[in-house]
DNA sequence: GTCTATAATCAGATAGAC
DNA sequence: GTCTATCTGATTATAGAC
């Protein structure tokens, strides 16, 4: 019998393995926590011998690692409007709802910071640039809305603002896990969280902007696990 | 030689090792989390041997019960203000700047509640119960000051900046860690989560209120570990 | 109450056959 | 690439002498 092209001698499509691993490592670390998931479990979740999984990783941590790279690629790609859009209120609303989808699938990264640096030292350094990068972007969206005069921060409130919009933007789901029985999180949810952080906003809208706003669609979070 | 009055056979103080054990697993969990902190750290830090620690504490669970019991019965004295306090603003920020005191000493709670819930689950109503505690008396505040003319929230406002003041007062801490390299955190960044969660409230806060606010000597912070 | 073993468990990781 | 078997080390916890 001859062997499928892009498959290996045990019939599975090459990367596969790989694949459903890192898949099963995410919905695990997302429902869990990564300090209480084992390889053994990862293994198990995606179907292979536990052995079979430190042929593609060779430490837990270099899951974890894997992961937050899949993660920065997909963040790269969430710019703040440029050019003529930078004056509306609508794209930059829309980059915020990308960054809740984002960050839902890979939540356990701000769910569960202090364990992902407890297993992955290393990322430290990735996780401080990435949050001044999204900090910086926040700003600059602020300061577009700014002179689109949609948005109007009295002076010395700004900072403060955009360090709470951090703070809700990665410490939402916390307070819903505390507070409601939340176990299977869904749209709802994630449009909870993307309302709290747009409420941090509000008080600082203009007019125009609160007119553009109610007349913007309903976002779709289209439920991803 | 004589026993002296309260002292036990080996000349310790009673109940001290108890005590000097729970304040070394508060000060070490507060330092690296619950999950990185071993029963043989906590007694090499107390100063006595692990299974001493054993005698006083049959499971590590039971030292994180005991920690948050300690925290639960500190966290009783913390009222809403009452009688005629009700209408002034001054009350209200103090028990803000005596809860962040509090939370402080106690913040593993806080930055590592996965943690602590999945060492020591029977906590979960008690976190529960208290966090719906501290939710209400906020609102009560809230509403105290509405009635007094103090504070002014458009319907609707009012629920997000409730779920955003929890949100915040539990969670700033890992902003600075991650944003800053804090360590050892001091007064100025217990000051700093304080205004963060002032700032919350600064929009709609009333022209007197801001004057009366304005007034108020800067909170004190002292330096507890 | 305090110590010195030591048990029991379990996670992460490796070796080597297939 | 995948599996079986096994190792190593860390961590919680216990038994029993002092």
């Amino acid at each position: 019998m001859r062997k499928a092209a892009g498959r290996t001698a045990s019939g599975r499509v090459r990367g596969e393995t790989r694949r459903r691993t890192l898949e099963s490592a995410r919905m695990l670390f997302n429902g869990r926590g990564v300090a209480r998931v084992t390889t053994r479990l990862i293994a198990e979740t995606a179907g292979i011998n536990e052995g079979n999984l430190y042929y593609h990783f060779r430490t837990k941590a270099s899951l974890v690692v894997a992961l937050f790279a899949a993660f920065e690629e997909e963040a790269a790609g969430l710019a703040a409007p440029d050019g003529a859009e930078r004056h509306e209120l609508a794209p930059h609303v829309e980059v915020l709802r990308r960054w809740f989808v984002l960050t839902w699938r890979y939540r356990f990264l701000f769910q569960d910071m202090a364990a992902v640096q407890a297993e992955a030292p290393s990322l430290r350094p990735r996780l401080v640039r990435l949050s001044a990068r999204l900090q910086a972007e926040t700003r600059r969206s602020v300061a577009d809305l700014a002179e689109a005069g949609l948005i109007a921060i009295p002076p010395g409130f700004e900072e403060p603002l955009l360090a709470n919009v951090w703070i809700v933007s990665s410490s939402w789901i916390g307070f819903l896990v505390l507070n409601e029985r939340v176990r299977a999180v869904r749209e709802t949810h994630l449009r909870w969280g993307y309302n709290q952080v747009l409420s941090l906003y509000l008080p600082y809208l203009t007019e125009p902007a609160l007119v553009a706003l109610a007349a913007l669609p309903e976002p779709s979070f289209s439920g991803e696990a």
